[in-house]
DNA sequence: CTGAAAAAGATAGTATCACTATCTTTACAA
DNA sequence: TTGTAAAGATAGTGATACTATCTTTTTCAG
């Protein structure tokens, strides 16, 4: 079976949909591994167009802007998560397994997934780890919002609070707690790894224990009385 | 009673202590300013130079760059907090109380410190909210750790995390819960402003609901069995 | 197969940014 | 009075973040 997984992004992501052309992938691919590299501040149209071997001007053909191409990452992060999840808990009615899924998707490493061919989504769940919240983190936020740029982010928002709900119907705080699923499975990872005094987990260094803090965070807090 | 609050930095904060000269004052009290106005990204050196009335390489003997000035100013903010959480807890041996007291502190405005007359600290909070986690989310972050910069952040961490344990000697995420707390005091804050949809705070934008899902989260994770 | 349009390549230019260097003036203290 | 530290003034450099324009290549419709 060789089935392509194609996430269709919205058009104010993009001044030509990247995933078009040969140098558009080519742009996401290198993107993802300078940034990897040298951290988004670093990161530079210029640095990137010699990687590829093309010109600068080439790549404003693709992005406005260095920060757009980081929305654009951040949004097809959060498009393909949701799919993981869609796909991971179907079939499934136990809400709880559910939310268990979720978390494991959110907080472990991921294997690469072979049906995009031009994306490491292993590489770029460490640069959502410590790039993501930059992508809103702006004076702009309201703006590019209502672009719709970060949708993806707020629709899986919105899956894991409906998870929430069906756990317990009279949790007050679902859409909250699912944000801060979201986030802080992100924050302990890279505190684990760079601050590892904010969390209780820098000997072991295992995401494993991040699954279980967040469990133990969200069951007791919507556990019914 | 006029007492001076003089908050001990990090000699490696800065190049020439800001404290000790007119012209430092003026550094930390216009950059929140610029910082707040524009933002981070928009702040710089050539700027901050033309509203305070000196030139760029003057502020250059005072900070590295901009991003040690960030880190400056998100040092300070934590060491007055961790001073605010001292004062407000003495005397108090109910670790539920001090947790509570933390929370408001935490997520809710501050009504400006008249002891610091430099340092607007109602704004500072609102920089630390948006622009506060750009201080660690580098490449540089385990550098920057070595020269304990981040200190102030760690030891606010600690005192929250050996509250919870007050309260739950068995909590197995004292630090994490912790860290969580921060971070989303003012991840909240800042969803609900500006991506309601995250939050379930979107119509009253009110911080006191803030203040009573982190008491929920908080309390429910480390109610004993 | 041809011709038009779209994409990509090549090159150049500009304003701002992020510094560094140096020289002069001011302040204040021994 | 003189030495020293801070501040001011000015200049310069290489990188960044674009924009513009012109040429070449590719594509694909007729």
């Amino acid at each position: 079976m060789d089935i392509q997984l194609k996430i269709n992004m919205n058009e104010k992501l993009f001044l030509r949909d990247p995933e078009q052309s040969e140098l558009g992938k080519k742009i996401i691919l290198h993107s993802i591994h300078l940034i990897h590299k040298n951290g988004f501040e670093a990161f530079t149209f210029k640095k990137l167009a010699l990687v590829i071997g093309t010109t600068e001007a080439g790549i404003y053909r693709y992005f406005e802007n260095k920060h757009r191409l980081l929305i654009y990452l951040t949004a097809w992060y959060w498009s393909w998560l949701e799919y993981q999840v869609t796909f991971q808990i179907n079939n499934i009615d136990d809400p709880i397994f559910k939310l268990k899924t979720v978390i494991k998707l959110l907080a472990t490493s991921l294997e690469n997934d072979n049906n995009t061919l031009y994306v490491d989504e292993s590489i770029l769940h460490q640069i959502i780890i410590t790039e993501g919240t930059k992508a809103y983190l702006t004076k702009r936020v309201s703006e590019d919002n209502k672009d719709h740029l970060f949708k993806p982010y707020k629709d899986l928002c919105a899956v894991i609070g409906n998870m929430i709900l069906e756990c317990n119907p009279n949790y007050k705080y679902p859409k909250s707690l699912a944000s801060t699923i979201i986030e802080m499975a992100h924050f302990q990872n890279f505190f684990m790894n760079n601050l590892p005094s904010l969390t209780d987990f820098g000997q072991e260094k295992n995401e494993t224990e991040i699954v279980s803090f967040l469990e133990d965070l969200v069951f007791s807090s919507i556990k019914k009385p």
